[in-house]
DNA sequence: CAAAAAAGAGAGCAGTGCTCTTGCTTTGGG
DNA sequence: CCCAAAGCAAGAGCACTGCTCTCTTTTTTG
C-alpha cells in the first residue's frame, strides 16, 4: 500500500499532487471558503466525481492543506533560525518571530485556515497535531539554549499557578525551570494574537509602522520569557540547578 | 425613513429583529459558515426571497450580526468593569480581561465571527469600527485612571519606536505618555491571542488550568503596561507632568 | 489469463445565494 | 375619500455547491 510500484501508483501521487497544488492557488487566491472541489476539478480536465478517488470529501483536502500549511510556516521559521545562528537568543527569537508574521502577512488564507477560525464543523485531526508544534518547538529550543549557556532570567511565578507551571514543564520541556515553560506557553499565544491582530486589519487606523511595532513587541515578549532585552545587560546564569 | 411611525413600519422592525435572532441562534449552533438564508427564512415561516427586503445580502445580514457581536461583549466588559469599580485598576484589568475570555468561551462562534479570520470575501463595513472599539476604549479608560490617579510605571521605548508610539498616543490617547499607549496597544492584541489560542484548541494538551493561566498572564500583561503588579508594592506616581 | 481492484465519466440529489416576475396590501398626496 | 405609488410576500428559476451512485474502461495481481 504504502510503496506501491507501477505507473498507477506513480499517477495517483502525481494527481494527488496536482490537486493538492490547484487547491492551494485557490485558497491562496480566494481563501478557504471559496475553495470549491468542482472548481479544483474542472481546472484539472477531470471530473468532480473523479476527484473523490483521491480526497474522500472537502474537509479531507483542506486538511492536507493545513498540514501542509504548518509545515510550509515552520520550515520557514526554521529557515530563519538557522539563519541567524550565530547570534544570540533574544536575536534569534525576534528573528524567528519576523519570520512567522512575514510568512502570515505573505499567505494571509493560509495562516488564516490554520490559526483562524476553525472552519464550518470542521475538528482538526490528529495527524496536524506534529506538523502545528513545529514553531513552538522552536521557540523552546531558543529558550533552551539561552538557558543552557548565556543565561536566563527566571519568570516570577504566584504560588496559585505553579502546579499548572509543573504540569507544563512535565509535558513540554522537563529540563526547563516550571516558570520559564509558563512564561513561554503565555509568550507563544501572545506572538500569535499579535500577528492575527494585524493580519485581519483590527490594527487598521491604529498602527501604522507595524514592521517596528512588531520588532519591538516580539522583544518585549522574549524579554518576559527571561532573554535578556539589549540594554539590560548581561543577565545573570541561571542560578540553580 | 428613520422614525417613520404606522404598523408597516412597526411589523418592518420586529421582522427584522426576528430574523436576526434566528440568524443569531443558527449561528451559535452551527457557525457562521453553516448560516443558512434559506433556513433562517424557512423557521420564520417565510420564502428565502421575502428575506431579501430586510437584508439585501448575506453579508449583511453577518454585518449586523457582527455589529451585535460587538456590543454584546463590549457590554460584557463594560458591566465586569462597573462591577469591580471600587478595586485598584489591576484589579479591574484583570476584571475586564477574564470578561473577554468568559464571553468568548460562551459564544465562541460569535467570537470567531468578529476575531477569528474574516469571512468569504467579506470587508467590515466601517459601521463596526466604533462597536469594536469598545473594549480596547475600555481598557484605556483604565490605564489612564491609574496614570492620573495611582500611579503607573513606564514601559521603555527604544528610540526607533518612539515616532509610531507618538503617533499613536496622538490618535489614541493624547493625554497619556506615547509608552503607556504602545504597550497598550501590544497588550490589547495579545489578549485576544490567548483568548483566541484557548478558544480555537491551540491549547489542548498544553494548558490545562486555563482560568488560573489566563489570569495570570492577563496580570502579567497589565504589568507591561504598568499597572503594578500585587508583590511588587506601591509604583512611583508618574514622574512627567 | 482471468479475477479483482482502481480509476474515470456521467447523471442525479439536495442544498445554497440571489434575481425576476406576479400579485396583494398598506401608505400618503391630491 | 380615492387612487397611484411604494412596500411586501410568494413562487419560479438560474447557477452553483458537496456528495453519491451506477456504468464502463483500464491496470494490477494471484
Amino acid at each position: 500500500m504504502s510503496t506501491a510500484h507501477g505507473a498507477r501508483a506513480r499517477a495517483r501521487i502525481e494527481v494527488t499532487a496536482a490537486i493538492k497544488d490547484e487547491a492551494r492557488r485557490q485558497l491562496a487566491a480566494e481563501g478557504a471558503a471559496r475553495l470549491s472541489l468542482r472548481a479544483v476539478a474542472r481546472e484539472l480536465g477531470m471530473v468532480s466525481s473523479a476527484l473523490y478517488r483521491y480526497f474522500p470529501s472537502r474537509d479531507d483536502l483542506l486538511t492536507a492543506l493545513i498540514i501542509d500549511a504548518y509545515d510550509s510556516l515552520g520550515g520557514t521559521a526554521e529557515a530563519a533560525h538557522e539563519a541567524a545562528a550565530g547570534s544570540g537568543p533574544l536575536q534569534r527569537w525576534i528573528a524567528v518571530c519576523e519570520a512567522v508574521r512575514r510568512w502570515a502577512l505573505d499567505h494571509p488564507h493560509e495562516y488564516a485556515l490554520i490559526y483562524g477560525s476553525p472552519v464550518p464543523g470542521y475538528t482538526a485531526p490528529d495527524t496536524t497535531v506534529p506538523p502545528a508544534a513545529r514553531v513552538g518547538l522552536l521557540l523552546f529550543a531558543i529558550v533552551r539554549d539561552a538557558y543552557r549557556g548565556l543565561g536566563l532570567a527566571r519568570p516570577s511565578l504566584p504560588a496559585d499557578l505553579r502546579p499548572e507551571a509543573e504540569r507544563m514543564a512535565a509535558d513540554l520541556a522537563p529540563d526547563l525551570p516550571p516558570e520559564t515553560v509558563a512564561a513561554l506557553v503565555a509568550a507563544w499565544a501572545q506572538l500569535f494574537g499579535l500577528v492575527g491582530f494585524e493580519l485581519f486589519g483590527q490594527f487598521n487606523r491604529v498602527v501604522q509602522d507595524r514592521e517596528t511595532f512588531f520588532r519591538h513587541t516580539a522583544g518585549q515578549l522574549a524579554h518576559g520569557v527571561g532573554l535578556v532585552y539589549p540594554q539590560n545587560g548581561p543577565a545573570a546564569r541561571n542560578p540553580a540547578s
